[in-house]
DNA sequence: AAAGCTAATGCAAATGGTTTGCATTTGCTA
DNA sequence: TAGCAAATGCAAACCATTTGCATTAGCTTT
């Protein structure tokens, strides 16, 4: 189950702690996958929550800036995803076909952002890694198809 | 000195070898980053060459699409980038101050994909790796304004 | 070398995700 | 509980990118 309150963390932010805020918090903590504004919106409509698209941007917008979400960009598609951020660090598998998104959480170059900042000469902050493919069930309806 | 005649290939892909085709090419090759559709646009403006910009675009997804081209996107960052393709596999480093981009051609992760592949039943493709922070310049600054 | 065909281009208008201005509402503080 | 600033809804604006259509320019075929 999850984090429900979230009073606090706004507050610490100079936030109000809205019912806007709180459901889309809680829409994206349920997800197992980033969604895009309008993912949220469809799925707020479907919890019975009607908000505006806009107040959906500004929310995603000011919390993705305090640190309590997390923009994923990805290539070939034109909306931004978000995620709620639990500080876990993060990539992610997307298939070419389906556009599903795994998370994975194990990540293979902290040691090689070390090497980067020295060679370098660079501060390194943070990095992302996305890896593309195809998901078993695509790969195998794309093989059977040949 | 880059290469300039990219008749053949065109031809391969069933292209025809314009003028516009050649200079937009011509400003990829020549250039150290990635760049978007306007900065191509401005750049040609400058070596006096005029040219639509819808045809740049449609050009760009053109020549990305039979990957002569590649597309760079960023967290942040409203427009898509582009750069020559030299089938050489790199990673970026991007300053979060003045948006430099300095591409790195070593990739840490090959063999980490196998290992993707094999316990997470995907089949990998390819992969982009962005890394974030402060190019040496920036953090000076940054660091001597506290 | 010229004709004919199709792909490529220019131009203007449309698209679509996202942002913004402004009047109203709501959460928080005094 | 009143007062104030932040948050919201709504409509309109924005801006990167795409598209329809008439014209132009490469290639291919005589």
């Amino acid at each position: 189950m999850a984090i429900l309150d979230f009073s606090e963390e706004l507050a610490a932010f100079g936030l109000k702690n809205t019912k806007n805020r709180k459901e889309i918090l809680k829409v994206l903590i349920d997800s197992s996958q980033p969604l895009t504004a309008d993912q949220i919106y469809f799925q707020l409509n479907q919890n019975g929550e009607m908000m505006n698209l806009s107040t959906i941007y500004r929310t995603l917008s000011t919390l993705s800036e305090k640190g309590m979400l997390q923009k994923v960009v990805l290539v070939d598609e034109s909306k931004t995803l978000y995620e709620y951020n639990r500080q876990i660090h993060k990539h992610y598998l997307i298939c070419q076909e389906c556009r599903a998104i795994v998370p994975i959480e194990h990540c293979p170059i902290a040691e090689y952002e070390k090497q980067i900042s020295q060679e370098m000469n660079f501060h390194v902050t943070g990095h992302r890694l996305s890896i593309y493919g195809f998901c078993q069930e695509c790969w195998q309806k794309r093989n059977s198809e040949k």
